[in-house]
RNA sequence: GCGGGUAUGGCGUAAUUGGUAGCCGCGCCAGACUUAGGAUCUGGUGGAGCAAUCCGUGGGGGUUCGAGUCCCUUUACCCGCACCA
């Protein structure tokens, strides 16, 4: 009997989604493991083989649990709300719920076929509104909340609000918005925009002025992670810096804790790393400089005194300060500009003002800037610095002020050289004559009490002293900044929030989901207002609605609770289904979300931690990163003006163009000539030069995409070797982290071992003949192969070592077929062994053999040592390590005895050749090392 | 510029974690069945040499009885961040 995948696989995709064999539930008596992979977008050009690497990879874990008797939660849902979907709409009119559905059926589609063992009662469809009303609520309840740095977690506003009343904000400790102090009284004086304002400065969802990334083209502002050098991460659009009112998440409230709590995750350094660097804390110290009056005659504009505070984290190196550096765009530059050089700096604001973000980046280091005709007091020496204004200084980061010490950073070193200001050294034996020391380390020079000590030992004194004297205190600075939460687009969620005379007021929980509107055109309005204002009688009460909705991230930051109980409409997960699954043990994913989703997604399960909604701090235990599967390109060549086409090897002989050619119509580099001449009208004619007969393509390896034609679609592996061939092969392929191109040249291989398998059962690798299994006991050989596969695919699959899992199998089918064997006691646990890798074969498998349920509800093979254990071992006798003759030896003998043993050998005799043994190195199971 | 990673046959990769380098597969070579089919099966396949043997994990150095693996140095490629004070 012929192994039909074909029938074999629609058989079995069809009972499992018949019997719903993977359908879960809370289950106090067996412990739980929960493996998801990052849900997709659908987007419209279907899936590649490239997509399902990380599906199949999890996929074999969860089998591989739910045979070790665990409990598994492994669901799949999509990622709906998007740009594509958008844009399409756009330009045709059509709903994009419309394209997003047929999107998600052909996803279905596929899925199905690769035989997954998702739980699709699960299944979770972010633009839903059942789904949608638990990302506004977290909206809701981020807006309900506020951050204390006092106990480090997220509270209720209506605490502040009672704190407000009875001290005012004297004594609260917040991470907020800078807002001037006041008292209880004040406060009760308030009026409600002013209340409101205020609030909104505490507001872990608030609405702020800010400078944001505005995309033109996509009409919407992005956020950081969504922008790369200047230009949009979807689209490639330029990205220009704007003064907009937005919504923001107050993400860096919780910028400590998600770099501490980073320490305890299992996820690749790599991607921690990258984590680190995006937040990027730094130490320091923050420092007051007096501006003092430098034009006393005409000084009506400093009748006030004026404070520069900046961030350092070379404190060490305040007496070495020659002068300071304003952003452009710090407050403290109007008030600093005198009289006399207002012009000058009228000019420079505009300069920066018209350039892009992106000639910012291209032009890095192109040193400006303007003098303001302030100065500044060192509060160490009470020198008089002059005060500057530049763009190398960011109004983001820190205070948005510096103090420069030109010795000592390279970029103050470069402002200092083009405007000529004092460069003065403050480590001994440093050179600044052609750059700048920037290390830390050395001996202190000319630095008053530091003069003497070194520059580790410096720093905290100075941080200290900076303290002692009250001109500062000790900072910790991060990088990560808050995340632009609305976008000006149609197709995401809405906020549950209007407008009541000016103040942003939201719904009551229990008017959730806010819905989508209907308009009819999902352009924005004439006058630049988001699709949404065009929705008619949408209004709460007669107050507006925001307009803005949602971003991508919203949706995918808290999908992986919602699937713990994805049909609860009373709240986002209840506490049985959330204490039972907790949260998720394996997650597989791409890289590419490390500074967005992964961020935002540990950040939201925090904030929900804080208000006692979810039991654990971290939403994703162990983390893997797959590669991407590049593509294999396929080019034929023709000869200039002409309709001729030659060879790969013979084209250098001819000017050719090389014409990228769809890679379904070559196999193994050969073209399919007649597919060729039936693909383009243009080539019915063509001629070709051929080699040895054959039309020889060239290759390259490139981005998979529709435009080099080297697109290879799973359905059409499917089709001609199977799912489980196809599963089998992408793990084969490599290591799962690992990036690397799709050729389809090796898939033969990996089909062939699974024809090899199939055979085992009918005649023990011998012919086609009926299934025939024997009773017989297996040998010691055949138990040898047995528990040896079993170790090692155990250990392996838990290692996610898949591609040498598979070496494995074809090894021990190759042995088996060589003796024959087809034992029933050998084969059976091999089905098992194999279920999570190809799992069809293998419940076909198993049902001939006679089970009546699944092969998923069998239990993992137990490894046995002393079926793989030798009595004897074979050792390499080396002699100074070079390898020279062979001795098997029992395993139970001693090392005296094995030492005389090799000495009394004639081999031994012959290579010692008289000379005297030093000393023999005896590794047990391995190696005997004889040092002469 | 800073940070992280990788480097092994013609190719994808493996190596019990410091112990016989090259498992498994592709490709290639030979053979079998058939007869020119991109089928199947068997055997061979790191390099040099008739051979014993020698050489081999990007390059150079080191530690060790022994290094693909550890340390130093250097080169190439990939990824991330990028005026972050």
């Amino acid at each position: 009997m012929d192994y039909n995948f074909n029938s074999i696989e629609q058989k079995w995709q069809r009972y499992w989604a018949e019997n719903k064999t993977f359908s879960v539930k809370e289950d106090a008596s067996k412990p739980k493991y929960y493996v998801l992979d990052m849900f997709p977008y659908p987007s419209g050009a279907g899936l590649h083989v490239g997509h399902p690497l990380g599906y199949i990879a999890s996929d074999i874990y969860s089998r591989y649990k739910r045979l070790k008797g665990f409990n598994v939660l492994h669901p799949m849902g999509y990622d709906a709300f998007g740009l594509p979907a958008e844009q399409y709409a756009i330009q045709t009119g059509q709903h994009p719920k419309i394209t997003t559905e047929e999107n998600i059926a052909r996803y279905r589609r596929q899925l199905d076929r690769i035989g997954f063992s998702f739980d699709w009662e699960r299944e979770v469809k972010t633009c839903e509104p059942s789904y949608y009303k638990w990302t506004q609520w977290a909206f809701l309840k981020m807006f309900g909340s506020w951050y204390n740095n006092t106990t480090d977690m997220a509270e209720p506003i209506s605490e502040l609000l009672l704190e407000f009343e009875k001290n005012g904000n004297l004594k609260v400790n917040a991470a907020c918005t800078e807002t001037a102090p006041f008292t209880a009284e004040q406060w009760q004086g308030f009026n409600e925009q002013q209340k409101s304002a205020i609030l909104m400065n505490y507001r872990l969802a608030y609405l702020g002025e800010t400078s944001v990334n505005w995309c033109p083209e996509l009409g919407t502002v992005l956020a950081n992670d969504e922008v790369k050098e200047g230009f949009s991460v979807r689209g490639g659009h330029p990205v220009e810096q704007k003064k907009m009112k937005q919504w923001l998440l107050r993400v860096s409230a919780y910028a400590g804790r998600l770099l501490d709590d980073l320490e305890k995750l299992n996820w690749s350094d790599a991607l921690k790393e990258m984590q680190r660097n995006w937040i990027g804390r730094s130490y320091g110290a923050q420092m007051i400089f007096k501006v003092v009056n430098p034009e006393p005659a005409d000084g009506s504009k400093f009748d006030k005194e004026y404070n520069i505070e900046i961030f350092t984290t070379r404190a060490d190196t305040v007496f070495g300060v020659t002068f300071m550096v304003l952003a452009p765009e710090s407050e403290w530059v109007e008030k600093l500009t005198t009289e006399g050089q207002q012009e000058a700096v009228k000019e420079y604001l505009n300069y920066v003002k018209k350039k892009t973000e992106r000639e910012r980046i291209a032009q890095t280091h192109n040193v400006t800037g303007v003098f303001t005709g302030s100065y500044a007091l060192n509060p160490f020496t009470q020198e008089r610095v002059p005060v500057w204004i530049s763009e190398y200084v960011l109004s983001g980061y820190g205070t948005g002020a510096i103090m420069a010490v030109p010795a000592h950073d390279s970029r103050d070193y470069a402002f200092a050289k083009k405007f000529n200001l004092e460069i003065r050294p403050l480590i001994e034996g440093c050179d600044v004559s052609e750059e700048s020391f920037d290390a830390k380390e050395g001996v202190m020079i000319n630095s008053g009490f530091l003069t003497g000590y070194t520059v580790k030992e410096a720093i905290p004194m100075a941080i200290e002293e900076v303290e002692k004297r009250a001109i500062g205190h000790r900072k910790v600075n991060y990088r990560l900044r808050d995340a632009i939460f609305s976008r000006q687009r149609y197709w995401g969620e809405p906020f549950p929030i209007y407008y009541k005379d000016g103040i942003p007021t939201p719904l009551e929980l229990t008017q959730l989901p806010l819905e989508l509107p209907e308009i009819e055109s999902y352009k924005p309005t004439e006058q630049g207002e988001p699709p949404l204002a065009r929705a008619k009688n949408w209004s709460y009460n007669g107050y507006s609605y925001e307009t803005s909705t949602m971003p991508g991230f919203a949706g995918s930051s808290a999908y992986y609770l919602r699937y713990m109980d994805p049909h609860n409409n009373e709240c986002l997960v209840s506490k049985d289904a959330n204490h039972y699954w907790r949260n998720v043990d394996l997650y597989v994913g791409g890289t590419e979300h490390a500074t967005g989703h992964l961020i935002y997604s540990r950040f939201w399960n925090k904030f929900l931690f804080d208000l006692g909604y979810v039991a654990e701090k971290e939403p994703f235990k162990k983390l893997i990163n797959q590669g991407m599967i590049q593509g294999r390109s396929n080019f034929v060549y023709r000869v200039k003006n002409t309709n001729t086409f030659v060879s790969c090897g013979l084209k250098e002989k001819y000017d050719t163009t090389e014409i990228h050619v769809d890679v379904n119509m070559v196999y193994n580099d050969r073209l399919d000539i007649e597919a060729f001449k039936k693909w383009r009208p243009e080539f019915e004619n063509a001629e070709f030069v051929l080699e040895d007969g054959e039309y020889i393509c060239g290759w390259a390896i490139e981005k998979m995409s529709k435009s080099m034609f080297n697109v290879v679609n799973p359905d059409n592996i499917c089709e001609s070797y199977g799912a489980d061939t196809l599963r089998l092969y992408e793990m084969f392929l490599g290591p799962v982290e690992m990036s690397k191109p799709w050729d389809t040249k090796g898939i033969d291989g990996v089909h062939r071992f699974l024809k090899k398998f199939w055979r085992l059962f009918f005649g023990g690798g011998e012919g086609t003949g009926e299934f025939a299994l024997s009773e017989d006991e297996p040998t010691a050989e055949e138990l040898k192969i047995l528990h040896k596969l079993i170790n090692k695919v155990d250990t392996d699959i838990e290692n996610f070592s898949f591609n040498t899992s598979v070496s494995a199998f074809m090894v021990a089918v190759n042995e088996l077929g060589a003796l024959k064997c087809n034992k029933r006691r050998v084969l059976e646990p091999i089905v098992i062994l194999l279920s999570p890798f190809a799992p069809h074969i293998c419940e076909e498998l198993w049902q001939m053999i006679g089970h009546s349920e699944s092969v998923s509800f069998a239990t993992f093979p137990i490894y046995h040592e002393k079926f793989t254990v030798e009595d004897t071992v074979e050792y390499p006798v080396s002699f100074n390590g070079k390898t020279r003759f062979k001795i098997t030896l029992p395993k139970d003998m001693g090392k005296g005895d094995m030492e005389k043993a090799v000495l009394a050998t004639p081999e031994a005799a012959k290579y010692l050749q008289g000379n005297a043994v030093k000393k023999i190195v005896i590794v047990p199971g391995r190696i005997i090392n004889i040092v002469m």
